[in-house]
DNA sequence: TGAAATGTTGGGGCG
DNA sequence: ACGCCCCAACATTTC
């Protein structure tokens, strides 16, 4: 009886695996293994809300590896070490895993390759979370692409490539060694669970693991995709999709986003063009991932080396905590960042006010938003965390020139008109009228008390949007004369 | 995937 | 009736 092991990594689910099914062709039983090794991440080991997605993910995995007569097996420790260990325990002679992209993984992954080659192992990766992986698309000069359009114009042709495949016929699971190793522990022995009781809400609004995946698919084909053009921007609407926590830890791929939509749509090949404005954005997804792997370096360094030299303000704990826990007094950022406390996620559209706050207004370097992006979001995914915070700082590629700086008052007056949103998460404003509901500053001091507001950082913000603007758009001219 | 300043136009009030 | 002014609405430019 041959034995493959396939080690789980972001791709937990079991359709469309091309590990599992490559394991599975090729062997007559198959290991399930996820092994639990944080430091060999740094710097960017998953955050508090990641690990509390990847608890409840490991679990439904788990679940649905029993209903097929297989398990988990759980190891913590060197990943080098583990996959060993499981070898031996487990007398596979072949290792299959889906690829990442993260610098650290990337390296680890390597080496990990070679060792196990040396040692008999057939040891093989496969792709499972990308459409258009990095190294396949180039500009005309044999270059990495630096600019959206271009790059999605070539990737997308080859976005249809390859088709999700199914849940392998003919998977024979093993279930755990009955000899567990030293590194061998049990899903909550990995302590991945807060010990604040901080996800309260996460459960009511979330359902991690590949079912749930599937649910909000089916959901989102249904309700929104059709309007997402029009509705994706109103982050008082439903008219987003929710599945970037799954796209993060893999219990979906965006191969079977694809094919969900065209199977829908039943057309010709190419994108269904009722889809379009969503399957751009996961095109921007693929972008991330093209420029982290061709600029590795950037999870911590301007893509834009100009800014290097940029006079960023030294932080102020006080005002940057305010930031974080959503007390500066501006309707809309505060709205969304306690968005991101309560709920593990942030709309997009005010994803980039509170971005454009923190790099323009306070002129903190993006590092800071992105560190705390990184530990409070369930979709944390480096490649976006990374791109998406260079490009609201206008350090990064195709990023939003440095003169354009958002107005918190303007983006919430026309793009969450009635104030539903910036009331459902900051219920101080709840008697504030719509007329000022995004600036209330502006009403009269007798106003203000009437709305319950006087004395509140409503009535007086921390940060002077104007002001600040202004000394934005000058720090930002001090580095426009030098060279790219 | 902006905002604010500046420029232009045209309708209507009014002497 | 006519010209003048005001200003809203829209367009263009600049940061």
């Amino acid at each position: 009886m041959s034995v493959a092991i396939v080690w789980f990594r972001r791709d937990l689910r079991l359709a469309d695996n091309p590990a599992l099914c490559a394991a599975a062709a090729s062997s007559d039983q198959v290991l399930a293994l996820y092994i639990h090794a944080p430091g060999e991440e740094t710097p960017w080991q998953p955050g508090a809300a990641t690990r509390w997605w990847l608890h409840h993910a490991l679990a439904a995995l788990d679940a649905s590896l029993r209903a097929r007569g297989g398990a988990l097996l759980i190891k913590r420790g060197d990943s080098s070490e583990c996959l060993r260990e499981a070898l031996a325990e487990s007398g596979a002679t072949s290792l299959h895993w889906n690829r990442r992209y993260e610098p650290a993984v990337i390296a680890r992954d390597q080496r990990i390759k070679e060792t196990m080659r040396e040692r008999g192992v057939d040891a093989h990766s496969h792709n499972a979370l990308l459409l258009v992986e990095p190294w396949t698309v180039a500009t005309q000069q044999d270059a990495p692409y630096r600019v959206f359009t271009p790059f999605w114009r070539n990737a997308a042709q080859r976005a249809h490539q390859h088709l999700p495949s199914a849940v392998p016929q003919s998977l024979r699971l093993l279930a755990a060694p009955s000899m567990p190793g030293r590194h061998t522990c049990t899903l909550d022995q990995l302590g991945l669970l807060p010990s604040i009781a901080w996800d309260a809400a996460f459960p009511t609004l979330w359902q991690p693991g590949e079912a749930g995946a599937q649910a909000r698919l089916a959901d989102f084909l249904d309700d929104s995709v059709d309007g997402y053009a029009a509705a994706r921007d109103q982050p008082d609407h439903a008219g987003t999709s929710r599945l970037s926590p799954y796209l993060a830890t893999g219990e979906l791929s965006p191969r079977q986003i694809l094919a969900a939509i065209h199977d829908r749509d039943a057309e010709g090949p190419g994108f269904s063009a009722r889809a379009q404005a969503y399957v751009r954005q996961l095109g921007w997804r693929e972008f991330c991932y093209h420029l982290l792997f061709h600029f590795p370096q950037t999870t911590v360094q301007n893509l834009n080396r100009r800014f290097d030299s940029f006079p960023w303000a030294d932080p102020d704990a006080t005002l940057l905590r305010a930031w974080q826990q959503g007390r500066t007094g501006i309707p809309l950022v505060d709205a969304g960042m306690r968005e991101l406390w309560h709920t593990g996620w942030m709309h997009n559209r005010v994803r980039m006010v509170v971005g454009s706050l923190l790099t323009k207004n306070l002129r903190y370097h993006w590092q800071h938003g992105a560190r705390w992006f990184w530990d409070t979001l369930l979709d944390a995914d480096l490649a976006n965390n990374t791109q998406g915070w260079q490009w609201i700082a206008g350090t990064g590629a195709d990023a939003a020139p440095y003169f354009r700086v958002f107005n918190p008052v303007l983006q919430g007056e026309r793009f969450d008109p009635s104030g539903h949103y910036v009331r459902r998460h900051v219920p101080e404003l709840a008697r504030v009228p719509d007329r000022y509901i995004h600036q209330p500053w502006s009403m009269s001091p007798i106003e203000q008390a009437e709305c319950g507001i006087a004395g509140t950082p409503y009535a007086r913000p921390l940060i002077d949007l104007a002001a600040s603007r202004d000394a934005a758009l000058l720090a930002y001219q001090s580095i426009r004369q030098l060279p790219d």
